[in-house]
DNA sequence: CAATAAACGAGACGGTACGTCGAGTCTTCCT
DNA sequence: AGGAAGACTCGACGTACCGTCTCGTTTATTG
């Protein structure tokens, strides 16, 4: 699964190294949180100097902002052909909110978020930003399909799922399984995109 | 009625001084973040030493809550007779979400829960808990006014304001201000809790 | 042997802990020398922290030059009753320059003294100097026992021991034991300072 | 008429490339002193590479030391036809104990002898012995003229001018200047040498 | 009302991580 | 082919903060 490896002993910082650099830091994210991430312990897990990773990252948090958006996978519309089939699949997949890694990295990185600003920006810009925007575009898909009521604000409904996602792993502290999501999809989503007559509360799949 | 003078030089830990130390916390948290935010910093702003913080809290986590929870102020439950009015009123109120030091606290106290479980646990009990127990309750009190449908899932709708709110103060990191909150509850929850027709829409539309 | 132990927890820095220390900071020099002495070595082996160190010293060399100092041990004149016994036994007793560790200890920190000046102040004053006036001292007394000619130029004669001795532990590599002191005695420093006649060459005993 | 190229030792590189980086580190190492002598500043100053450097030396104390060997200059044997004047000569010339440079760069060297006994071989076979054994020739040069008694351990002798002006700068901390050479010479040096009636002694005073 | 025990401020302590710098190694590019 | 350039690993630097601790003092409660 890992790419075939260009120099066993010293690949310069070219991607490859970089990669590995990154992937070192999640590593230690995952495991430890953002706080008690040092950057000497991402230097041993990766065989490399702090010299390093300060010549190439301004700090911490910019090391794993960038490790993170390395991670976020390639973001691939979903489509079921369904709103809800999209929906679903999005926030379930290996890149979703129920997706374990994911949540403890967003956990990990909220610290951060709030303290400094640069990485904030920096993050919604490659992080976040992209992530709204697929779910955006889910819904305009859906309109267009006729699924969805054409006047719906989904500036104001895409960010709904992850909201309520976040608020209940991070501060209710309960576990975001499919269940849940499905749940949310069904009980609050649908009902306020789709017109009155065709909510489906059953809706997997679409009548058409 | 003042209490009597607390003692310049040296005021025992005895409620006074507590809160006093709590609002030495709640300022230095304010002025520098929690990352920022050191002990040392604490306990010479409150002329304490660090023996007396650690004494009666067992960390910056723990001294960090309960600093917050001092501040949160009695819950008083709104009552404007309609749940629009309930849920804005609670919402912007003087320690609602759109109350800009609350939700620098909040943003802060995510740094300890993300990785201090106790701490989580205590959080959860002492201040979110009461919060969230408070919107439930504007949601039954309108569900026996009849303004809201019996079988509405309140479990599922009450958290949803404050997901919102705190996803797009921390993650988009855009201001949460009344007129956004009124957006919310306007679009997303009342459509959901009102029988069709009966929404409040006193303030969908905008009768100038 | 060791003091009687004032506190076997945590003897705060009052003399003991002081002493620790430097006999600690002693240990690293005499194995690796003053260059490859490191505060985190020292630190580590006096289970103490760098700032601890840093408190009490402001730099490697005000550390190692107290700890030299505090080795120096007490300055006994030697009282052999005659000049030669003197000199044998000044030299090359317990701190004297065939003593291993006082050579190597002389060796690490002559490094020291070339490029730290306020070092090398401190150090001449403190553990060169005394010494040097010790043996100006028992020239002198020689000379009121009438052993030694009375316009014997003391400053000139009684840093030549030491300077043979330096010279050749560091520049030539080659020991200074006994037999070497004694050579040097002999033939250098008694046929200088003696009566012509009395010069005792051979002089291993003394006539009385 | 320029001398054969030196070279032999190294082929790699041309004597003048050679000599253009010994120089560019005495620069260095005479303005900023050994320890802030930095292998970077070095090969900056030489327009090199670090490579370059540790392609030829293997350490900083090697160059520094063939850096010093460069400069010490050819040994020419003093010949002023008394052995006064040789001593004098010999250690008050232009690479004698009284030039402020190489006694800079004889503390500066002293460093490395200390730590690493493959340098601290090859400093002794090359710098210092051709030293040691032009002053032992002299020596014996004044016993071929009867100017010394023949049974004077010349080993035991030679070391000794330079033992004390070593001592006197680096230990003592005070100049070695001519005036105190000849102090050592007339004091210490001929009245070993020379037969009692024939010391010397005049050379106190100038008998021209 | 003195004596005593608890709680305090002050701050040193052992640790751990910080971000920087230099030594010595190694790779790439250029001539 | 070999040197300049410079990124690399390693490890030490001196500083800051954490959470623990030992002081000596102050306060409130006892005898």
């Amino acid at each position: 699964m890992t790419p075939p490896p260009v120099d066993q002993v010293r690949p310069r910082i070219e991607g490859d190294r970089e990669q590995q650099i990154l992937d070192a830091a999640l590593a230690v994210l995952v495991e430890v949180g953002y706080d008690r991430l040092t950057m000497d312990a991402v230097a041993t897990a990766a065989r490399a100097s702090k010299a390093t990773l300060y010549r190439r990252w301004n700090s911490k948090a910019a090391l794993v902002s960038e490790a993170l958006v390395s991670r976020r996978g390639p973001l691939q519309t979903p489509d079921t052909g369904s709103l809800r089939g999209d929906l679903v699949a999005m926030f379930c997949g290996p890149h979703g909110m129920t997706d374990g890694s994911q949540t403890a990295m967003l956990a990990a990185v909220l610290t951060a978020v709030t303290r400094d600003e640069e990485f904030a920006t920096e993050f919604r810009a490659r992080f976040l930003e992209p992530k709204l925007a697929l779910a955006t575009a889910v819904f305009r898909r859906a309109q267009e399909r006729g699924e969805v009521r054409a006047d719906l604000d989904t500036d104001l409904i895409a960010p709904l799922l992850p909201s309520v996602a976040i608020h209940r792993h991070l501060m209710v502290g309960l576990p975001v399984d499919e269940e849940f999501i499905a749940r949310v999809v069904d009980e609050v989503v649908l009902p306020l995109a789709c017109p009155a007559g065709a909510t489906g509360s059953t809706g997997s799949t679409d009548p058409r």
